[in-house]
Formats: C-alpha cells, sequence, structure tokens
DNA sequence: AGCCAGGGTCTGC
DNA sequence: GCAGACCATGGC
C-alpha cells in the first residue's frame, strides 16, 4: 500500500484486499451513497467523503493527507493485514469459497456512538429501511455538513428528545431505546470511551445495560464500532449459517478473528 | 395478503 | 433458564 497527494484528491494504490462497493456496501454501514458515475459518497467522524475505485486504485476526492492520515487511513483499517487474514479463513472450505465470492471486504472502524444507534435502530428491521431511518435521522438532528449531508447527530441533541419528537423519523417501536441510549451515553452512565479500554467480554455487559441492546446489537457495536474483530454478531442470516455450515461451531482458522469471518459469511449467505 | 427483516423486552412457566 | 407474545414499519 503507498498513498500521495495529486490535486484535491488522496491515490491509494496496491491497497490489499480491498473492494470499495463490498466494504461500504455489506450491511457494516448505513450511510454510504453511490451515484451514476461510481463514487461513493458519505461522512464519518464530521466530515464528508468522495471515494471511487478503479482497479486497485481507490481514490479519495477533495481531501488531503492531512484528513487522510487522521480520519480515511484509520476509518477503512487500512494498517489491517487483511491478505494474511484471508489466507488464515482459507483453511475453511465455506470460508474459501465465501471470500472468492466477496473478495475485498474490510471491517470499517466506525464511530461507537453513530454504530451503537444504528444497530439499536437495525433490531428486526431490513437493510434499505434502517438505512431511512438513519438518512431521517441525520437530516432532522445533525449539522449541516454540506453536499446534502449531515453528521451523525450527538448523543446530546437526542437524549433532550421525546419519543413523540422522534416519530417523524418512523423508527416505531425503537424511539425509546434510542432515547435511552443517548441519556446513558450522555449523562455517562454508559462510558464509551472508557469501554475502548476493556476487554470484549466487560466492554459487551456494559453495552447490554442499554435498553433495547441485546447480545446482536452488542456485538455489531463491539465489532464496527470499537474495532473488536472477535466479536460475532448472529442475526438471522448467521444463524442459517451456523445450521446449514457449522452445526458443530465454528472452525479452528476462525479464532481471534471471527467478526472477520462473520463479515465473508453474512455477505455470501444473503448474496448467494 | 402475508411474511420477513443484521432483535429485544416482558411475562409466565 | 426458556418459550411465546408483542413491538412499528415497509419491502417484497
Amino acid at each position: 500500500m503507498n498513498y500521495y497527494a495529486f490535486d484535491n484528491d488522496i491515490i491509494l494504490e496496491n491497497a490489499d484486499c480491498f473492494n470499495l462497493a463490498l466494504t461500504l456496501d455489506c450491511g457494516q454501514a448505513f450511510r454510504w451513497k453511490k451515484s451514476e458515475n461510481g463514487v461513493w459518497s458519505g461522512a464519518a467522524f464530521g466530515k464528508r467523503l468522495d471515494i471511487s475505485q478503479t482497479d486497485g486504485r481507490i481514490i479519495f476526492h477533495n481531501t488531503d493527507l492531512s484528513d487522510f492520515e487522521s480520519v480515511w487511513l484509520n476509518y477503512f483499517d487500512l494498517d489491517r493485514d487483511y491478505a494474511l487474514i484471508c489466507n488464515t479463513l482459507r483453511a475453511d472450505e465455506n470460508l474459501d469459497r465465501a471470500i472468492n465470492a466477496c473478495f475485498g471486504i474490510r471491517i470499517l472502524r466506525q464511530e461507537p456512538w453513530e454504530t451503537l444507534c444504528s444497530f439499536i435502530i437495525s433490531q428486526n428491521n431490513n437493510i434499505p429501511r434502517i438505512k431511512g431511518i438513519i438518512d431521517r435521522l441525520c437530516e432532522s438532528f445533525g449539522e449541516d455538513i454540506g453536499g446534502g449531508f449531515y453528521s451523525f447527530p450527538v448523543p446530546e441533541i437526542i437524549a433532550s428528545l421525546t419519543p413523540d419528537e422522534l416519530a417523524p423519523i418512523r423508527a416505531g417501536f425503537r424511539a425509546k431505546y434510542i432515547i435511552d441510549a443517548a441519556q446513558k451515553v450522555f449523562l455517562n452512565e454508559i462510558n464509551l470511551d472508557g469501554i475502548k479500554n476493556l476487554p470484549d467480554e466487560q466492554a459487551r455487559d456494559e453495552l447490554l445495560k442499554i435498553k433495547g441492546v441485546g447480545v446482536k446489537v452488542a456485538e455489531c457495536t463491539l465489532l464496527y464500532g470499537f474495532n473488536r474483530i472477535n466479536a460475532f454478531p448472529v442475526d438471522v442470516w448467521v444463524k442459517r449459517v451456523m445450521y446449514g455450515m457449522y452445526p458443530g461451531g465454528l472452525p479452528e482458522c476462525t479464532e481471534n478473528i471471527r467478526g472477520i469471518a462473520q463479515q465473508y459469511l453474512f455477505h455470501y449467505i444473503r448474496t448467494s
């Protein structure tokens, strides 16, 4: 991997195992939109980004080295050796097929609060509708960051809302959970920064204190929001994987990287 | 029309 | 500890 600035873009070359479309649209993040010209637009950490891929080259549009190195390098998990991880997982034949089918998925390192809130919204819901609810949440309560994009609303804002005020985003029964989570985070009953330093098990127990957060939402938050690549979210699709492929449990090669294995298997079974 | 969706809570055994 | 009802909404 190497990168350099060119005009107002950052060019990333020879990025191992990086399929941009799969990474942004495999059910781990909900705010990236693809336009006709193949450019993906979105926002994270309060910054807008347009990004595209042609062959092995990733172009970060209208940004600079400072933002690239302080935000996007981390967000796209570019320091992790996915080639090594994939080779390890290929010891299992199901994972070998899954990796062949969706090679280049990376686990994004998203913001803890946005991840937590997004996956509370995800419960008993489908991906297109999750995206719609989150769009309306950001438009209604986030800050305008230009180009028709809005930041993800901070806990303080959502903590001050009533379920009635949240009704227009049409989150249904999840509205009260979002508010409870925001209040706990804002009042520091749940310390998201502190969770960063806890072992996986204790971090999960902290998240489970939030109403509307069960094991699955907690595991998603750990995996996508706290960079815990051994977290293993089990939704209806992964249940099907476990029932169909691994009735005796996950293979040994997934040890300590179960979350990444999960992402390949999840996307594989949903698209095959 | 009825089933399903990146589930969780609450109640009743 | 575990099964079952219930929860809002909209895509298919």
